[in-house]
DNA sequence: CCTCTTTGCTTTGCGCGCTAATTAATTATG
DNA sequence: CATAATTAATTAGCGCGCAAAGCAAAGAGG
């Protein structure tokens, strides 16, 4: 019953695996998963969830800046950002303003409480890197990878 | 204000990044989003969600086991994976018996419906892989480094 | 000026992913 | 053998992530 006894296959062609593991979508399932989930213990302290994070580095490195642009930067669709951004505000870490030229647009400012978990929030990545084996040089290229790969999925 | 302005920095110490892709986990993350959002209208075809597809991919593996050695298998929690095979169940994919040897335990048995979509779900794997630019050798090597990474974020 | 379309954001609905609490069956212990 | 501890699975609650539908402001075209 097995498909490849009488069939010669090229490697591209065989789609056969041992374990869930053999496939690097499991793989990067997975590890998107882990990642999330050792992160949390550590941003708990900062009373943020990882998507918060995200969007909190986005805006330290870019403030006041529109919903949509937070987006963009931080690859989130604006169903999940709006939300999102709501509990930053409830939190206070953020303001969202109404822009005057173009009122549809909501500007999104962090506030000084905001700011000020910029340090301790920022020096959690450290400690999760010092938890990984991988050297720097692929840490480089593991990202270069992901990123490489996001635009190859999401275009078409 | 900007804090490397009167330091020296290892490049260890350094969290500065001008934007969030310069971050492995966002890089991750994000690409784990993309993942799941490319696969969503090829699994649309089979009925199934990507979650639902890893599961359906560790029975075709590994018929006839508990609940909890496809949580194993799959990595998914055990809060997560109830419901998801309930759904499996409700589509007529699978069964949830009993153990007889130990009534705590349901062990998952693929039906006919679920094994005949094995072919037709799997094929998917190759139409996403030749959509990435990525050659064999680098997705290898990002298979090895994501599964090494979940271990290492995932033990303590 | 009045429609028509586009843009920016919100809302709803669904399916995770996980933690914490619960229930039931099994095993270990005094 | 009774009780405590462990294990397997379920449930409830929260926060995404996204598709689809909706709404209001801004622009375009007649």
């Amino acid at each position: 019953m097995t498909d490849n006894l009488h069939s010669k296959m090229s490697p591209s062609d065989q789609q056969a695996s041992s374990c869930l593991s053999d496939n690097v979508c499991f793989a990067l399932y997975t590890a998107g998963n882990a990642l999330v989930r050792a992160y949390r213990p550590l941003l708990d302290e900062c009373g943020l969830t990882y998507p918060q994070y995200l969007v909190m580095q986005a805006l330290w490195l870019n403030d006041g800046v529109s919903l949509t642009q937070v987006s963009q930067a931080t690859r989130l669709d604006l169903g999940s950002l709006t939300p999102i951004v709501k509990r930053l505000e409830a939190k206070d870490l953020l303001n969202r303003g109404i822009d005057a030229e173009d009122e549809r647009k909501k500007i999104i400012r962090i506030t000084p409480e905001g700011l000020a978990l910029k340090q301790e929030a920022l020096a959690l990545k450290q400690v999760l890197l010092d938890r990984v084996s991988l050297c720097e040089s692929e840490i480089e290229s593991l990202r270069k990878m992901c990123m490489t790969l996001t635009q190859d999925l999401n275009s078409k």
